[in-house]
DNA sequence: CGAATTCATTAGTCAAAGCTAATAATAATT
DNA sequence: AATTATTATTAGCTTTGACTAATGAATTCG
């Protein structure tokens, strides 16, 4: 069984992974708020653990077994923050916080019975996938509002920064999941777009909004 | 703030207080399952925290501020209960060891929704008053089934032991809280009585059972 | 009462998970 | 190629919360 400070880096090491690729020593202790010496010690340990491939002054990569225990706990992340959304009528922007407590409580039966009341969903409130009961996990691929042209119309799917500053931003303009965007112009100068969408005309996005956007086209 | 640690002495203290009033060190590191230097120097701790009255070989006695961080603690405990028997369709055999993690989640608004959601109540699922806001308790006067009269009539109104084979063995039974119960006969030689309840005639419950029973006399 | 038993404290050790300061390895720049 | 900058590791210290072994205080029993 592995202690909640283990649990943090496992799912650090798989959050970082799938965004950077590499996972270094500096960036894992950014990520956790931690020196770098104290990271360099857990590593180790994991390793002992066969959770993580560690070799020094090597990029870190969790084993097979690292990533699955890594997905469960996601797993249980996301399925507390869809419970906390969907049944128990938090916002979106208040939830992740509470989510990174529940995440490490021991039982089965507890998180079962989430999934179950909530009819097993695929996705969290933020649009990112739930990963299955094996830790598998699969994005869709989605486009970011930024890389979408003038004309295109668009479905918006996730979010990716989860900060409660920028969910409260998407709450102030009626933004939410699932909300179909038309793209009328897109600025040059400073990739800024022009948008409609439910009874708001002509919103103006900033490149840096739409760049933590994720949109499926329409077709 | 208190950590995990800290919690689960002030918990332990304040139930043992109830139950056994005085609470000395032998006591308390049953309890929580801990040598007793462990708990001595913990104790010593809280002491140094304000939340517990300490003097060398004396009773250990919780102060205010002790007592109110543990009600609060208790509070959140028994909510939880109620929230997994009410909201999530667990069983009342099920839910304490849950609880016992979740109790020491850090987030106000996530008990304040629990507490809207279940409407306020005052008691949790195995009949234990829910403490108020400020921590504070006050338990009814029931009586034990196994100090009651043959011929009387009695609403089963709490457990007092809440182990999992105890509420199993209720179950098995088809007892429940609120359920009515005729007292029909007690037997002398052991003190195990024979009762009358729902669709059940002449069921016999020995001595020990009815002695972690508490109910409500009617009239 | 005095001895034995029980209860509690002290002293010293350990593991987990953090830190700083110093050093070594790798990468980037001149 | 040599220097500098960045990145990572080592060594050693700290705190929290456990433990055992030894000792001291309080209680109980003959
Ligand atoms: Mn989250
Ligand atoms: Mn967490
Ligand atoms: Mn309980
Ligand atoms: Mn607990």
């Amino acid at each position: 069984m592995n202690s909640l400070t283990e649990e943090n880096y496992l799912k650090a090491l798989f959050n970082i992974a799938n965004i950077a690729g590499e996972v270094n020593v500096t960036e894992l202790s950014k990520n956790l708020d931690l020196k770098m010496p104290t990271v360099t010690s857990m590593v180790k340990k994991l390793a002992e653990k066969k959770l993580v491939h560690y070799e020094s002054y090597k990029p870190l990569r969790l084993t097979e077994k690292g990533k699955r225990e890594a997905g469960l706990i996601i797993r249980k992340h996301r399925l507390t923050e869809m419970f906390l959304v969907d049944k128990m009528k938090l916002g979106w922007e208040d939830v992740h916080d509470i989510a990174e407590q529940i995440e490490h409580i021991k039982s089965p039966v507890f998180f079962e019975k989430m999934d179950e009341l909530l009819g097993y969903p695929k996705v969290d409130p933020h649009g990112s996938p739930i990963p299955d009961k094996n830790g598998k996990v699969v994005w869709k691929d989605y486009n970011k509002l930024s890389d979408c042209n003038a004309g295109e119309t668009v479905k918006l799917a996730a979010v990716i920064n989860t900060s409660s500053e920028f969910l409260k931003f998407l709450n102030a303009r009626e933004m939410h999941l699932g909300l179909r965007i038309k793209i009328k112009a897109i600025e040059p100068f400073d990739k800024s777009i022009v948008i409609n969408y439910g009874k708001r005309h002509a919103e103006t996005l900033s490149n840096v909004a739409c760049e933590r956007l994720l949109v499926e086209k329409e077709g």
